[in-house]
DNA sequence: AAGGTGACCGGCC
DNA sequence: TGGCCGGCCACCT
């Protein structure tokens, strides 16, 4: 395995099923970083250059669209999500609950 | 080489 | 009920 911390990230972002989404504390915990869900969000920052990596379908905790503002436009992330048929109010994310995809610790 | 920063989380006041 | 604070680890200047 590539130590990579980045790639980890990349590796989780991507098993995200379609329509769902996950929080960056859950993929934290999957690399093994656990409570440094910071880094998750760093690293998804540098993610914004590739493309296989869907940014969009991770939120905070609280299923908010905290990073929206790191997406082109304002409601571009929201825009993406509801294409997803994930249902977006005011930023944040409708049944989270039940939409919450937690991520495999590999 | 050291300091500062960051798309967070959890606890405490 | 909501807001503030510290912790955490890796990357950047």
């Amino acid at each position: 395995m590539e130590a990579n911390f980045f790639e980890r990230v990349y590796a989780i972002a991507r098993q995200i099923p379609y329509g769902r989404v996950t929080s960056y504390g859950a993929i934290a915990k999957a690399i093994g970083t656990g409570r440094s869900a910071r880094m998750v969000g760093w690293a998804m920052n540098a993610s914004h250059n590739l493309e296989d990596v869907p940014a969009h379908r991770v939120v905070n905790r609280n299923g908010l669209l905290t990073g929206k503002h790191h997406f082109d436009g304002t409601n571009l992330m929201q825009q993406l999500l509801e294409n997803e048929g994930v249902e977006v109010v005011d930023n944040k994310i409708v049944d989270f609950k039940k939409l919450f995809w937690e991520p495999e610790i590999m």
